[in-house]
Order: structure tokens, then sequence, then C-alpha cells
DNA sequence: TTCATAGTTTGGAATAGTTCTAATTATCAC
DNA sequence: GTGATAATTAGAACTATTCCAAACTATGAA
């Protein structure tokens, strides 16, 4: 069974838990997600999808987005004005944001800071989610 | 000396250390930012700032926010999509956002805390800040 | 099958937040 | 004071997103 059949699977099921029906545009928008793992943009994600569903709307891949971060299968990333990224990583990771190049890195954390990191917080302070963003700059090794 | 001349000859001065003036509407807006922190939009500092200069222009608070930023005296805080929200807090803290209230609340941060987050960037990552924010909610006894 | 219904997509209009522009006003150095 | 430079202003323009109403599609009961 081929990977994009697992992904087509996962997305029909994930869809339906929600009572929400696997329609192309849906396929194609996680798909176009899953495949290139850069953060797109909405209009990104618009002029990738195009290029299999030509006649595919703005309007719609804003409504896919929406569905897809609701379903809990991509994660809609805000760190700066301007506009929102899309990222189909689900394992807890925090973001590098590479000020010179603009690109936004995925950073995998060890199990156990986001325990440290949450430890921080005084009484009264019920975290439900963190979010770790690191800005700097890249080198070349750092793919 | 008065807590509001001490900022005032902060602000002056960092503003000088930048080659720029200390104009009215530069210190009116600083001292709405400092007076209630509670991290407000342009729109709700254009609000406050009107009551003491009922003819400054949205396009002014834009412009003295920007440079209050710039000069390192107030950080710029986006994590949701809407308006960019405004901090004159320059201690190294987390953000607490409430997700019933909408409040956004800051979260004091141990010296070590920062040197445990950053290192768990692989190299090649050279990260010159990082960001935390937490969500969910505050019970009534966090202020 | 056929039809009724609800779900989905679509293009365009509307909106929110911000930035730009060009004209005016304030401040500074001489 | 005068001229140069910086800052403010109102409104237009712009970007990203959401809203809307119409058309289309899938589903599933009769
Ligand atoms: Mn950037
Ligand atoms: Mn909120
Ligand atoms: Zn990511
Ligand atoms: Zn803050």
């Amino acid at each position: 069974m081929s990977s994009a059949t697992l992904n087509a699977d996962t997305l029909a099921q994930k869809l339906a838990d929600s009572g929400l029906r696997a329609t192309p545009q849906r396929e194609v928008v996680y798909n176009v997600l899953i495949k290139k793992r850069d953060h797109p943009t909405a209009d990104e994600v618009f002029a990738r999808v195009k290029s299999e569903l030509p006649t595919i709307s703005l309007a719609t891949v804003y409504n896919c987005l929406e569905t897809l971060v609701q379903c809990d299968l991509v994660r809609a990333v805000n760190f700066e004005r301007g506009p929102t990224r899309y990222c189909p990583n689900l394992r807890p990771h925090a973001h590098f944001h590479d000020e010179q190049t603009g690109k936004t890195h995925d950073i995998d954390l060890p199990p156990t800071l986001l325990e440290t990191v949450h430890s921080v917080l005084p009484r009264g302070f019920d975290a439900s989610s963190v979010e770790i963003i690191f800005r700097g700059k890249a080198t070349k090794s750092a793919h």
C-alpha cells in the first residue's frame, strides 16, 4: 500500500470522525502539505494545488485548510504579522524561523522539554498547549 | 523623581541613541503601554492615547509603536491571526493566552529556562531569540 | 432509480489590519 | 530667523482573510 494511499485513508478516517466528507479538494490540499513540508501560506498551497486541480478556488483552499486544522491533521502557525502558515507535522516540535532566508524549520523536541517548560507556570495557569519559536540564522549544514 | 519622569528620560535616551526625537506622540504612546500592560492592539492604544492627544492619528500610533519596537523599548507580539499586540515588559518572559477571556498574561521565566530550551537546537541552528507561548485557561486567582 | 436533503465548492464582494503617500507641521543646526 | 530634516496627518491603497449566495455533489430513504 503506497504512502499516498495511507495518507488518503488517514485523512478520510479523520474527516469521517468529524462527520465530514473526503473530497478531492481536501485530499489534494492535504497531500500538498505532506509532500513539501515547508510551512506554506494559503496562497502557496493554492498555487501548488492548482497544478492538480486547475479549477479550485482560493476560498476552497482556505476552507480545506480550516477543515484540516479542525480535524487535527494540520497546525496553523502564526509567529509574525503576515499570512498564516500550515504545518502537517503532528509530533511535538518547535519552529525555527531563519531571518535571513525566511524559511521555517521544524525542531523536534525531547519529551521532557515540554514538561520542563510547562513547569514554570505559576499556580492558576492551566495550559493546554505550549508553542516555542526560535529566531536566528541556520547554517548551510542545517538543511 | 516620578516614575513618569524616569520613563520619559529612558524613552528620550533610547530614542536619542537611535538618532530619533522624543515627541509628545511617542511619549504618550509609550506611557499608555507602561500604564496598562495588557498587550493592547494598535487600535486600543489609539483609543487610550486620544484622551490625552485628541488629534493624534492612527497612522501616527502605528509609526510610534514601530519606532518603540525598533528602539527595543517595546516588543511586538503575534501568536494568532489578528492584530499585533504590544508589550513593554523587557524582562525575559513567556506569554500565556487565556482562551476563555482572550487576555494575555506575562509569565516570568527563571534564568535557566531559556538556556535549557535553547539547548535543544541541533548543530547549525543559531538562535538569537526564543519565544514561548502558552494557551489555556487561567483561574480567577491568577490575576 | 429518483428525489430530497445536507454538505461542499465557487467567484466575487466585503472586511480588518496595516502600510503607503503626499501634504502639512514641528524641530534642529546654523 | 532661515533652510534642512524629521515627524505627523488624513486618506488612499493594499494584503490576507472571511463572508455570501448560487451552483454543484454526494448520500441515502422511498
Ligand atoms: Mn520572516
Ligand atoms: Mn484569542
Ligand atoms: Zn512545523
Ligand atoms: Zn508580555
